[in-house]
DNA sequence: CGTAGGACCTCCCGTGACGTGAGGTTCAAG
DNA sequence: CTTGAACCTCACGTCACGGGAGGTCCTACG
């Protein structure tokens, strides 16, 4: 029995039969013989060659670059170190995917969740990678309580914005001035004062209004950013 | 501008515009309006919706996944865990790859490379991965020489064993009964003496003759295991 | 007002690594 | 000789889009 039918081979290799079908139809594990009615016969330099491609594949190649291996078999270094690297970077992916999911599981009721992602999501436009990061590990030093209770300043702080703006109260009054300053320095609370994620944070605003403040579900829009804009000028 | 064109909103959520034709052809962010001649104007809520799918996305859901999540909304928390349990399971595959890779690569010149994965992959449809990582661990504690020195003496074993076999020495006669002897011996060095891990070694052999011995370039087919097999018996 | 050149439309084929039948032929055992 | 398992060849489906063809629409400029 040097030969090898097909479902047999895929009993010994624990591949499918359709995946040697597959290998056979790219010409990547062919058998070397057919029997007269067409079944496949695998030679053992057949089973030799499938037992190679099955290695390479556990490491991670893809079809193609299995072939190339096998080609020119005499550097497999270097394409082993390139799959190493590539395995390394896909590894700090999971790993930050990993770090971003289990912060929101820990530190988030679940019906804020929704709404964190969005506003997550919303930043990533315009912040940078690191930046983000600044943002979340000071967010995670203040402590959720200490969030919630910025958040709630800058509600009120809007509400007296936007009650302001109605009434008609200019832009320079020094009361609207005052506010304005207070936003400021809650931003900057949020933002550690870094100048570079500030502007970052003023451009997503300014660029953004119309569907940030729907997003966000922060009642900023209708000119309120604007209002605060003029006001600071008013400095 | 309460509406956004589709290459407007592509440029500010950093997706591409085939990217939002597919959403909406999946009916997963569709533009709610249309103008008349059929361009697409994405409402704020769309906006918000395509925010939160991309959030979502970034968490590394499936479309199909994520439209569950935004379709039943309540229960975030479980499907998130299942997700940080599916990037656990992924995060121990990549790390397994990666030590696998890093061992080959340190411990290997590059000509062995491919006959040692080849040798792993015929192992692994015999022993289970706990057995694997002992045999691995175990010839990395031999160190690169020792496990050469080892597959030295098996060869010239084998070699010996054959000439008997040739001369048509039966296989109780005590020489025979001595080699295999150390067939065994040379065997539990490599297995460790455990009994399971020479039991599926035992298995590989036995039922992989054929295979085996082209795979791996032993010179160990042609009855030489089954003449071990009954000199073994005659102990 | 005409025209140029973006921006947008739909339709449809391609990707990787197979899964999953459909419909027919061949093999091995009773 | 028959039956059921094994095998064969199409050929379409998967997932999340990429990319191009071929046509329409919008906007700014001369």
């Amino acid at each position: 029995m040097t030969r090898w039918s097909i479902g047999d081979l895929a009993k010994a290799s624990g591949l499918t039969i359709r995946t040697l079908h597959h290998y056979d139809e790219i010409g990547l594990v062919v058998a070397s013989e057919r029997t007269a009615s067409g079944h496949r016969r695998y030679t053992p330099d057949d089973v030799r060659r499938l037992y190679q491609v099955r290695s390479l594949r556990q490491l991670g190649l893809s079809l193609e670059e299995v072939r190339s291996a096998l080609s020119r078999s005499d550097s497999l270094r270097p394409l082993f170190e390139a799959q190493l690297a590539a395995l390394n970077a896909q590894a700090r992916q999971v790993e930050a995917l990993r770090s971003r999911l289990t912060a929101l599981l820990d530190g988030h009721t679940t019906e804020s969740l929704l709404s964190t992602l969005e506003m997550m999501s919303v930043y990533e436009s315009y912040f940078t990678a690191d930046q983000l990061d600044d943002l979340r590990s000071r967010a995670a030093a203040m402590g959720p309580e200490a969030v919630e209770a910025l958040k709630a300043s800058w509600l009120e702080l809007v509400r007296q914005l936007r009650q302001h703006l109605a009434d008609g109260t200019p832009a320079d009054d020094p009361r609207v001035v005052e506010l304005a300053r207070q936003w400021d320095e809650l931003g900057a609370q949020f933002t550690g004062g870094d100048p570079a994620v500030q502007a970052a944070a003023q451009k997503s605003w300014t660029e953004n209004k119309a569907s940030i403040s729907t997003q966000i579900g922060w009642p900023a829009d209708d000119g309120v950013v604007d209002y605060v804009t003029r006001a600071r000028a008013a400095r």
